[in-house]
DNA sequence: CGTGTCAATACGGATT
DNA sequence: AATCCGTATTGACACG
C-alpha cells in the first residue's frame, strides 16, 4: 500500500506512462506517446527518484526498443551511494536482476537458505547490489519455496485422502458382502470369488476346492 | 524473519 | 505484424 497519494499518483503515472510508453505502444501513435510523456513527466515531478524504476525497458516482444524518453536510463542495478536507503523518496523502484545475478542468487541459495551477515555482504559486493536487495531476495526466495512445497504438500494430501477414501469404500463394500456371505444362501464362496479384491478364508477355500 | 501485498515487468495467445 | 489483454513472475515494502 502507497503511504501517500503523491506516491500513488507517481506509481500511477509511471505505469501508465510506462504502459503506454512500451510494450503496448503502437509507434506510430503519437498521441499515447505524447501521454506516456505527460505521465511519466509527472511521474518524475513527483517522484524524480522514480526514474530508475523504469530502466530496462527494451523488453517486450512487441519490439519497441526504447522509449524515446531521455530521462529513463539504462539499466544500472547501481548501488545508491545513501545508507541503503530502499526506499528512494518513498517511490518502490524494481530492477530486474541479470540473469548472472539471479543465478548467483539461486546457487547461493542452494547452499544456505539462509545469509549471515557477512555472507550477505559478500554476495551483495560480487553482485553489485545492496545487502538490502540481497536480504529482499532471500527472503522471497524462501517465502516462495515454502509456498512451493506447501503447494506440493496439499497435492499429496489430497491424494493420499483420495486413496483412503477409495480404500474405505472398498472395505465397506467388502464388509457388506462378508455380511451377505454370513446370512446368505450357500454356498456363498464362489460368488465371492468373483469379487476380485476378497481373499477367501481358508476354510472356505477348502470347502470350494 | 515470515507473511501478505503491491506493482513493474515478461510473456503467451487472441484479435485486428 | 502490430496491438491488446490476461496472467505469471518477481523485486520491493509494510507489518507483526
Amino acid at each position: 500500500m502507497e503511504d501517500n497519494n503523491e506516491e500513488c499518483i507517481a506509481g500511477l503515472c509511471l505505469g501508465l506512462g510506462l504502459g503506454l510508453g512500451s510494450g503496448h505502444v503502437p509507434k506510430k501513435n503519437k498521441q499515447k506517446e505524447n501521454q506516456a510523456v505527460v505521465c511519466l513527466d509527472l511521474a518524475f515531478e513527483l517522484c524524480p527518484k522514480g526514474e530508475k524504476a523504469v530502466n530496462n525497458v527494451n523488453h517486450h516482444h512487441d519490439k519497441v526498443e526504447r522509449i524515446s524518453l531521455e530521462r529513463i536510463h539504462d539499466y544500472p542495478n547501481e548501488k545508491s551511494t545513501d545508507s541503503d536507503n530502499s526506499n528512494n523518496n518513498g517511490c518502490r523502484k524494481k530492477l530486474r536482476l541479470s540473469k548472472d545475478q539471479s543465478s548467483m542468487l539461486e546457487n547461493s541459495f542452494k547452499q544456505h537458505s539462509t545469509l549471515n551477515p557477512v555472507q550477505k555482504q559478500a554476495l551483495a559486493d560480487q553482485l553489485n547490489l545492496k545487502t538490502r536487495q540481497v536480504e529482499v531476495w532471500f527472503q522471497n526466495r524462501r517465502a516462495r519455496t515454502k509456498l512451493k512445497q506447501t503447494e506440493v504438500n496439499r497435492e499429496l494430501l489430497k491424494k493420499h485422502c483420495q486413496n483412503l477414501s477409495d480404500e474405505n469404500k472398498r472395505l465397506k463394500k467388502e464388509l457388506q458382502e462378508l455380511r451377505a456371505v454370513k446370512v446368505g444362501p450357500s454356498p456363498p464362496c464362489i460368488q465371492l470369488s468373483k469379487t476380485a479384491t476378497l481373499t477367501m478364508c481358508s476354510l472356505c477355500e477348502k470347502l470350494v476346492n
